[in-house]
Formats: structure tokens, sequence, C-alpha cells
DNA sequence: CGCTTTTGACCTGCGC
DNA sequence: GCGCAGGTCAAAAGCG
């Protein structure tokens, strides 16, 4: 159970189902098709983290095809190829469950986190802190193709870590999300991508369906 | 030359 | 109040 007035971040981060760890099926299977109309999963288990290593070395193709996906959305018109459209895949999930209300569970599962940061820290003026939500991916690269321009503004060793975490800005003007990327001291191999606010963009990277980025946008943060 | 990355300093909240 | 830790700033360096 959740105390849910603990919660301190809004709860629009939405439901999103537990994901099986360590298989690419978890991205096949129906649980993480951004399936507009899906129902809404059962309750859920108790806070989680999205996890699945999606990716396999650095960017490994994944497929994604029209059958598998069975929706007359905009993702299933194509493939999934990078690392990006994975994540943009579980973005995508969790912003369509969120509408649904009941949601809370990533947020609890930050709350340890957030409660912590609440208030907040580092230099200048506080703010209201942004949804946040994570991902655990397998992946060489650090820095993962999700779309959208970064750009680096620090990087900090964090305790008990052995690597350091980085931090990155969209560089679209206006744009204000944020995102941390840091390895797993136990599994080098794995990196936590942690986002933070909303795009009010579209991807920098050059969609051949213009109705896809438009999608995207109502989706993506 | 403009953009990105690096990196040390700085700021703020929290716990003791 | 002090020290610690996390997050951010911004100057300098790097790069295409």
């Amino acid at each position: 159970m959740f105390e849910e007035q603990e919660i301190e971040i809004p709860r629009q981060i939405g439901l999103v189902p537990p994901l099986p760890f360590g298989t690419f099926e978890s991205f096949n299977n129906k649980a993480l098709l951004p399936t507009i109309a899906d129902p809404l999963p059962p309750p859920l288990p108790p806070p989680h983290l999205v996890t699945s290593s999606c990716l396999g070395g650095a960017h490994q193709l994944l497929s994604f095809n029209r059958s598998t996906a069975n929706s007359n959305n905009s993702w299933a018109r194509g493939e999934v190829t990078t690392a990006g459209d994975c994540m943009m895949m579980m973005m995508m999930r969790m912003s369509n469950k969120r509408s649904g209300g009941g949601g809370g569970d990533i947020a609890a599962a930050m709350k340890m986190k957030i409660k912590k940061m609440k208030g907040g820290s580092g230099r200048g003026r506080r703010k209201v802190r942004e949804p946040r939500f994570c991902f655990k991916t397998m992946s060489d690269v650090d820095l993962l193709d999700d779309g959208y321009k970064w750009r680096k503004y620090g990087q900090k060793v964090v305790k008990n870590t052995q690597h350091p975490r980085s931090y990155y800005r969209c560089t679209e003007e206006k744009c204000r999300v944020k995102k941390q990327v840091e390895r797993l001291a136990e599994d080098p191999r794995m990196i936590i991508t942690t986002y933070e606010g909303r795009h009010v963009h579209s991807p920098s990277n050059d969609l051949q369906d213009s109705e896809t980025a438009s999608q995207l946008t109502d989706f993506l943060w």
C-alpha cells in the first residue's frame, strides 16, 4: 500500500504495468505497446522502476512490426529501431495511462528520492519538482538516442556509486526537460535514465511521418 | 566560430 | 551550526 499523501509529485505520471526484466520479449508483448485504447491494467504491485533490458549492446536493432502492434496508432505503422524508440514507447505507455487516474506507482517508487529532494538543492531559486520517471536499460552508450537533443550541463560522482551521474538538459529553447544518466554499480552495462519534466516540442529527429511527430508531441513530455 | 563537454565552485536542504 | 550530499552554474577547453 502506498501512502499517497506522501507522494509529492503530480500523479499524472500514471500507471505503468510492471515489466518483465531481462528480455526483449517485454517489448514485444502488449504491456509495452502504445495502444491508446488499452484498458487500464489491474492494480499495480508495489512501487517499481520501469525496467527492461531493451537494448543489447549499443542501440541493438529491435523489430516491432505492425502485426505485433495491432493498432492504428502511429507507432504501429513503423518499426522500433533504436533505444530511443523503446524509451518513447515506455513514455507513451505511461502517458496513456495517466489520464486513467489511479496512478502514482512511479511516483511512489520515486517517493523516497523525491522526498529527499523536496525543497531541492542546487544553486539558485528553488522550484517545484517536475514529474519524474526513470528507465533501466542495457546499453554501451550512456546517452541513448530518444529523439531529442540534449546538452550535458553537469556530472557528479554520487556517493556509494562507482560511476558518475551525468546531467542533461534538452537543448530546445523553453523546454525545461532534464534527464540524469548513471550506470548501475552492480552491473555497469545497465544505465538508469531519469527524465524530469515534459517536452514542449517534437523530437528533433527527422521523423518521416509528420503525423507521428505530432502525435508524439501529444504523448511525450 | 558556435556549440558542446568538462569540471570545480557554489548553493541549498537535511541530518546530526 | 556544521558537514555532507545532490543539483546547478559558468568559465574554460574541446571539437567540427
